[in-house]
DNA sequence: TATGAATGAGCCTTCATTCAT
DNA sequence: AATGAATGAAGGCTCATTCAT
C-alpha cells in the first residue's frame, strides 16, 4: 500500500475543506482551519497540496461533481412526464436550498471566480454538464410528447439553471419571500409555458401552492 | 450648511471604495487599497469609517441604490405595454451584463453575506424593492389590459429577478452559452407565459433571436 | 517633522540589519532577527522596507560606503609616498581584517552575489570605485616620481583589492598563517615591484617583519 | 567486497549535492533538492546523512579534494620553469574562473563559514594544503634555479592563493573589469617580481597582453 | 535501505487597527 | 480632519527532521 494512505489523507482534506469552506466561505478561511478540521498539521495539508489554489481546485472539482450528480440522479425517476418534470425539479431545489456543503461551495467559488479567473473553466464545464443534462432530459420527455419548444431549446436548461440559482441567493438574503413549495411550483409553470402546447391535455402535477 | 468637508470626504470614500471592489472583490481588497484609490491615507479613511465593516456596509447600501436607482429608471419608459416590458427586461438585464461596478459589488458582497450575517437585511431590503418595483409594474401594465397571473403574483418579481441574477453569473462563468438577445427575449417569453392569456392578441415586442 | 522621524526609523532599522547581518550572515538572518535589534515590531521594518530585498539592498548600499569612505580616507595622507603606501595599505587591510560589521555585510553579500545576481550592479560599482581610487593614488604619487607600471595600470588596483579580499578569507578560515604585518609587507613589495623601478632608491618603509 | 550500495550512494548523494549547490548556492538548497537531484527520496538522503550539517560536511571535504585535485595536477607539468609556472598560473585561475561546481562550492561555504566555526577547519586544512603544494612548487622549480624570495616564502603561496580568490570574486561582480589573460600575466609578473633575480635571464613566457 | 507521510517551528508578508501629532 | 508610524495577529508557505512501514 503505502501510497493508499496518501489518497485517502488526499480525500480526506478536500472534504475537510468542503466543511469548512461551506461553514465560513473562502475569504475566512485558512488553511490552518482546514488542517485543524482534517486532524493534521497545516505541515501535512501542503504536503498534499503544495499550494492552497491548488486544493481549492480540487475542493471545486468534487464539490461540483457532487452537486451534479445529484442533478442526474434528479433526472433519473421514471413515471409520468409531468410528476417526474416536478418531483425533478423539487429536487434540483432541494439540493441548492437544503444548502448542502457542496452547494454551499459552489456558490461561494462561483463568486470568487468574478476575480479569480482560474476558477471559470471548472465551473463553465460544470453548467455545461448541468444544461446537457436537463437538456436531455427535456428533449426526451416533453419534446418526445409532442410539445415543442417557444424558444431555443439549448438556452431552456440554462433558464432552469439560472433561475435555480438566483432565487437561492434570494432565498437566504430574504427567507421568507421564497415558499419551497411557491418556487417548485413556478419552476414548473414557467418550464412548462415555455413549450408550445401541442395537446390541450397539459396538466400539471401539483397545484399552485397557495393561490391568490 | 449643515454639512462640512466630512461628508463630502465620506461619499467620496464610498465611491472609491466602489470602484476598487468592483475591480478586485472583496476578499482581494484591502482599506490601503481604498485610501489609495481615494487618494487618501489609512488613517483618514478610518477617521471616517472606523471599522473596515462600517465602511462596506455603506457601500453595500449605495451600490443597492444605485442599482435599484437603475432599475427604478427601467421601468418608467411609457408606451406599448409589450414593447415597455422588453425595454424594462433588456435594461434591467443590461445593468447586470454590463458590469457596472455597482451590481459587481452587490453581486460580491451578496456572496459575502452567506458568512456574514450582517450584510443579509439590507440585501433583503434590496430585493424586497425591487420585487416591489416590478410588482407594481406587472400589476399596474399587464393585469390591468385583463391578464390574471398563473402564479402568486408576489412570486413573479422574485422569479425575474432571481433569473437575472441566476443567469448573469452563468454568463460569466460560460460566456458563449448567453447571447444578450437570448436572455432578453427568454426571460419575457417567461414572464409572460406566466399570465393566463385574457385576449388572443399577445404579442411579442421582440422576435426569437434564433427560432430553432 | 513627521517625515523626519520616517528617515531616523529608516536608518536605524539599516543599522541594526547591519549588525546583525555581520553577526550571523545573511542565510541565518530573519526580518524578526532584525526588527527585534531595531526595537520595533516585524510590521515596523515592513512599513519602512516593503520587502527584505529592498531592505537588503539599501544595506548593502550603506556597508558599501562606509567601507568605501575608510577606503578614501587610507589614501588622503600625505607625505613620504612610501610611507603613505604603506599607511594606506596598512589601512586598507585593517578595515578589512578588524572585521567591522560593514566589511563582513559586504563579504557576505558579495558571497550572496554568486545567487542573486540583483545585488551585482551594486558590488560592481564597489569594486569600480574603490579601483578607480587606488587607481588615482597611485597613478599620482608612484608614477608621478618617475615610475611607470609594469602591466596594465587599470589592472593594478584591482590587483590589490583582490589580494586584500581574497587574504582575509583565508585569514578567517586559518587565522594563524597570515599576521599583519607579513600581509601588507607582502602587499606592498608586490605593488612595487608591479612598477618599473626608474630610479634606484626605491626604499621600502617598512622591513621585513620576519625575515626567513 | 567490504563497501556495498551505501557507500555508492554516499557518494552519489554528495555529487549531487555539489551539483545542485553550485547551481543555487547555500542558501538555496534544500534537502529535498538535493533528494530530487540524486534520485531519491529525502528520507533516503536522511537515511545516509542524519542532518544537512553533517551532509555539507562532506560535500565541502570532497569540493575541496576535486579543487585540490586539480591545484595538484596543474604544477605536475615539467619544462621551462617560467612556461610551467604560467601554465600552472593559468591552470588554477581557470579552475576558479570557469566556476567548476566544486569550485562554487568551496567558494559558497567558505562564505558560510563566516557564521558556521565548524566548517573552518576544513578549509583551514584545504588552504594549507594548497599553500603547501605551491610552496613546494615554488622552492623547487625557482629557487633552485638562484633565485630568492624577497619575502617570506611562506607567505608567497598565500599569496597567490588569495590574490586567485579574491579576483574571481571581482570578476564575478565586475565581469568586465578583468580579462583572463590580464589575470594570469599579472600574476605572473607578481610572483617573479617577489623573487630577487640572481640571473639577469629572467624572461616571462607570455607577452603583456595590453601593453598600455 | 529506502520511502512517503507527517510534524512543527520559523519565514516573509499582509492588514485592520491604534495613536501621537 | 488628516497623517504617518507602529503594532500584532494571522496567512500562506518552506523545510529539516522524525517515523512507521
Amino acid at each position: 500500500m503505502g501510497y493508499k494512505k496518501s489518497e485517502i489523507s488526499t480525500a480526506h482534506i478536500v472534504q475537510a475543506a468542503i466543511r469548512v469552506l461551506a461553514r465560513q466561505g473562502y475569504a475566512r478561511t485558512s488553511l490552518m482551519d482546514i488542517a485543524r478540521e482534517a486532524g493534521m498539521s497545516k505541515g501535512a495539508v501542503h504536503y498534499h497540496y503544495p499550494t492552497k489554489e491548488s486544493l481549492i481546485f480540487v475542493v471545486l472539482k468534487t464539490a461540483c461533481d457532487a452537486v451534479q450528480q445529484r442533478t442526474i440522479d434528479a433526472w433519473s425517476t421514471g413515471g409520468n412526464p409531468f410528476e417526474s418534470l416536478h418531483a425533478s425539479l423539487e429536487e434540483l431545489w432541494r439540493v441548492r436550498a437544503e444548502r448542502t456543503d457542496e452547494a454551499l461551495v459552489v456558490a461561494d467559488l462561483l463568486a470568487q471566480s468574478l476575480y479569480e479567473e482560474k476558477l471559470r473553466p471548472q465551473l463553465a464545464d460544470y453548467y455545461r454538464l448541468a444544461a446537457a443534462q436537463i437538456h436531455d432530459y427535456l428533449s426526451t420527455h416533453l419534446y418526445a410528447i409532442g410539445i415543442k419548444p417557444k424558444i431555443r431549446v439549448e438556452l431552456l436548461p440554462r433558464l432552469v439553471i439560472g433561475l435555480l440559482d438566483g432565487l437561492v441567493m434570494q432565498a437566504f438574503a430574504d427567507p421568507e419571500a421564497l415558499q419551497p413549495g411557491d418556487v417548485v411550483y413556478a419552476i414548473e409553470t414557467m418550464a412548462q409555458s415555455m413549450f408550445e402546447l401541442g395537446s390541450p391535455a397539459i396538466q400539471s402535477a401539483s397545484e399552485p401552492p397557495s393561490p391568490s
